[in-house]
DNA sequence: TTGAAAGCGCTAACAT
DNA sequence: ATGTTAGCGCTTTCAA
């Protein structure tokens, strides 16, 4: 079951390593290499079923031509799509990518982080949970290329894609109050030192206040990670109920919409009759729901294509030992409007 | 920016490479190597902040510590919540995972599938599009041990874990039928090679057969893979409209239905007054319509688990050069019924 | 209880 | 136009 090598190849053409390695790596011209030659090598290889083992070539040459991905729930459509265009960058980049998960789960970052790095990956392309971000600023100085996508993390000086989350959270919570509306929820993740939450939060707010609302705490339900859906079916009727219940409601992305739609069915309120309803990153779902879900769509692809650029720019700066600029790319979301908010009452 | 190899260890605790190593892989006291020497190793490496290179680790084991998935879509929300839970189980398992997506492009897994082989992963798990499946036999002739989910391929000699496609679309139809359904459509993808999409067909088919009704080609429409959309809004109009329109319908995939309700309600139409819908493949969305749609669910975590299993027995015995039989495992779906098709009329 | 040396498969500097 | 050689960082015989 021993596999091919060059060597083998070598040895039944009896020429050297170093030939059949030029050749092969189409460096047969630039060294002067005579085109029957060449093709004695090519055919011999093909014949052999010769291919090459990445492992001892990314040792020998110091790199592993291969990136990772950390997102922070590939089962998330949201990420899996971000996940499925960094592929296709990377891929054409001659790079491999190595796609991982790490659930929300501060441990599970980590040890990938380490498993990435013990891979020797030539860069990192990560959305992070991480509340101190001493592991990613120690492979920063350990000299691995990183660019963050989707969250930002303060402090740390390393180029990120990101999303104008302030403005497209203003901008949905401005549609609300421009409809009437004058009790506005919002619903978002308890571990707000994700800056993705917390700028929602402050578009929310900031909204509210332009609008000369007075913002009620009882307005904000913050749900932890691991319970979304409990939490929403315990806290939610309270929010909605009574003489002061809001009247329309803003969810800080698209798991929780689900969760908070399914409860608002379950009450038996119509939307928009009863509730005026609007989430943060549009999926699917929102667009064939009745009635169809308005939501502040986030630019999955272009996240992904620039994300790739800004990579691909800092491996080679890093490569030439350049100092690298953390330029920030902040793009901006677009807002769908749909029946869900059109006839708001309040 | 060099960074820190055993040999540094060693040189800097003037001991040999052997004997870190060694005590890095825990098998210090197995050579009898004192506590005193493991915990200077230990704090040496610890303080010089080493962790080992898995390039050349590989390179020398002949083996990467890395499993290899490819899935026809990870933007799926069914495969990608496969990927996820593959990714925990290998993970488990020590290894890690490649994740890539062939878009249901036989050039793109191909493609896959020989950067997966250069990169030496020591297993392989694979949802194929492969109409030829010659490249999955080559590697599996050159000792990759490799297990096939979701689509079965014939005559290929791999474990495979799948799903009993044919049973779930016979019930799904049957439904249909017994809600008093005479006319009902499925549509379904055109490269019907694919197993899944076959079986489905079958199952269609036959327990049309067993109700006694003659079964009419317009009642199916083969969708290409890359225009569902376009296809289904120029194609399924016609399907369903006229005396002899169909009444009820049942789509292959989630993918699909998507497509199928969004013309359904542009068109007007009510469900489940008008039409009754259902769809091989449960995702949120189905439970979260209104009205929520009938599916038939696959056992995700189930497929991902006994897959990671498979390849562990596969791996080991490769290893030991046993035979491995190729058993293949096919877990059985469940009947979502909700309201699309609880009050069917025809 | 510890070390020396070989070698995994490849590339690249340096011959010739 | 082609070959020799060294070495990437690690594990593993074999020796001491």
């Amino acid at each position: 079951m021993k596999r091919v090598s060059l060597a083998d190849v070598a040895n039944d053409l009896k020429v050297s390593k170093t030939l059949v390695s030029l050749v092969l790596n189409q460096k047969g011209d630039q060294h002067g290499i005579s085109k029957q030659t060449q093709a004695r090598v090519l055919a011999k290889a093909e014949e052999l079923n010769y291919f090459p083992n990445q492992m001892a070539r990314g040792l020998r040459m110091g790199k592993s031509g291969t990136i990772g991905l950390i997102v922070a729930d590939i089962a998330n459509p949201f990420y899996a799509t971000i996940a499925r265009k960094i592929e296709d960058e990377t891929n054409k980049a001659g790079y491999n990518l190595i796609i991982c998960s790490s659930d929300e789960k501060d441990e599970k970052e980590l040890r990938l982080l380490k498993m990435l790095r013990d891979r020797q990956v030539d860069g990192l392309i990560v959305s992070s949970t991480l509340q101190r971000p001493n592991a990613l600023a120690d492979l920063k100085r350990l000299g691995y290329p990183i660019v963050l996508i989707d969250r930002a993390i303060p402090r740390l000086d390393v180029p990120a894609v990101l999303v104008d989350n302030y403005q497209g959270a203003f901008n949905l919570t401005k549609h609300l109050i421009d409809l009437g509306h004058k009790r506005i929820g919002h619903l978002s993740l308890s571990p707000v030192h994700i800056s993705t939450l917390r700028d929602r939060l402050k578009g929310y707010k900031d909204a509210l206040k332009a609008a000369g609302i007075k913002h009620q705490s009882s307005w904000i339900l913050n749900i932890p990670f691991d319970d979304v859906r409990g939490t929403v079916e315990k806290e939610l009727p309270a929010m909605i109920g009574g003489k002061k219940g809001v009247t329309a409601l803003f969810t800080a992305n698209n798991n929780i919409a689900v969760s908070a739609l399914e409860v608002i069915r379950n009450m038996g309120l119509n939307i928009p009759h009863d509730m005026a309803f609007c989430s943060f990153d549009d999926i699917d779902l929102f667009r064939l729901m009745d009635p169809p879900i308005t939501a502040c769509a986030q630019p999955r692809e272009e996240i992904a294509i620039e994300s790739v650029k800004l990579l691909k720019d800092l491996i080679k700066k890093v490569g030439n030992g350049e100092a690298a600029s953390a330029d920030n790319l902040v793009l901006s979301t677009t807002l769908r409007l749909r029946p869900s908010t059109l006839n708001g009452n309040q």
